[in-house]
DNA sequence: ACCAAAGCTAATGTATACAATTTACATGGG
DNA sequence: CCCATGTAAATTGTATACATTAGCTTTGGT
């Protein structure tokens, strides 16, 4: 996306992210323009992205709200992401080639790397650890299934769980990284599958632990 | 969306489906502006939409061409469109309501007349199931899996499919659903998922028989 | 003849003015 | 006092002009 509809994008995104525009709140284009520095016409097109990604909701008559997802919209989320990510696993494990397991395999080193630090590079684990998991999206091979989790992979939601993974929990998650990898690497579609599936479902655990009701 | 976006929106997926557009074509916003009798501006946001349902990709320099959907790409549409909807069955089966229960067991007595007839009415048909679908993934009760199979569900594809139905396959296909409204009203989720996966699988195989190659 | 660079062409990105629509409020009638 | 209707304000939808950027052609040099 061109400059100003991304810097659109991305302030809005942090507005509700932040909780500077709580749920329920009315934003309107020219307000919103006004802020970003940019006309409408960029705002619109973000706007329609993150309602797409339903981070907005329109009323019945065009206007547009900031959702309010609740536990069971959060509960879903995961559901559906450990139902997607995982068949892109399955997919991935007879399509992946060499370049792209050493590349996995890379990623899960760095990971592990900046896990083992006295103090946790939790920016450096969040960034690599979304790098592997591209890395088995795009070895799936359909834009489909990348672009439909691209609009489910809320970031600020994994970082709200690695924030609060303890240490046996950081280790756990590579651990079942370098499994995934063992998967890849025998082709088994069925065992990366379970394997994300879990990893996953595990993940969603450790958020509803950290954050009870959101 | 408003007039001028959505008409723009049905004319371009029209030159698409038609084959007047055919894959590899490069669109401009300009041409097709003129094309729809309307300025850019709603060009471009029905564009934006094609391109997040996929019918349209963006080189990297942000010109628009058309998709070309080969048979992988279809065959993961309806693994995807069979996981997805089999999910929104579950769901629905410990959500829905007895209102939402007889409006679907109309809608397949309306299926069941359409087809019963010497001619088949196909559009009754097709728009009656339609409903029916949209009923079931409604008492899901989750925007996002509604918003994903809305990306997902073609209904140029499941239109090929019908046609090439036969009598007993139209038999069984209302069969089918009289099956999912049973596992519905006794609230079982695993049947439910069930019965939509073989019902979703099966109209993929009758759409690859009629189309071996698309 | 081939390569490179510069400028031209065509496309997309952005801003702004105007149109259409919807909401809210006020005012009048019942 | 309440409801309906009309009008004004606010908001989104559309059109168009202008800016920017990518691609292509042409021209100059070697």
């Amino acid at each position: 996306m061109s400059k100003a509809s991304e810097r659109a994008y991305a302030e809005i995104r942090g507005l509700i992210l932040s909780g500077d525009a709580p749920p329920g709140t009315q934003l309107t284009e020219a307000q919103l323009a006004d802020i970003c520095g940019v006309s409408r016409t960029p705002v619109r097109e973000a706007l329609r992205r993150l309602e797409t990604e339903l981070y907005l909701i329109r009323s019945d008559s065009q206007r547009i709200f900031v959702a309010d997802w609740n536990s069971d919209d959060l509960a879903e989320m995961f559901t559906l992401r450990a139902m997607l990510e995982a068949h892109a696993a399955g997919r991935a494990a007879t399509r992946i080639d060499g370049a792209a397991l050493d590349h996995l395999r890379a990623a899960n080193d760095r990971i592990a790397a900046a896990a083992a630090a006295d103090t946790p590079d939790v920016a450096t684990f969040l960034s690599e650890n979304r790098c592997f998991h591209d890395i088995v999206i795009a070895a799936a091979g359909s834009p489909r299934l990348a672009a439909m989790l691209a609009a489910i992979v809320e970031q600020p939601v994994v970082r709200r769980t690695a924030a609060r993974y303890s240490r046996t929990e950081l280790a756990r998650s590579i651990h079942e990284h370098g499994e995934l990898i063992q998967a890849f690497a025998t082709r088994d579609a069925d065992w990366a599958r379970a394997v994300m599936t879990g990893h996953i479902r595990r993940a969603f655990h450790a958020f509803s632990a950290a954050e009870p009701v959101a």
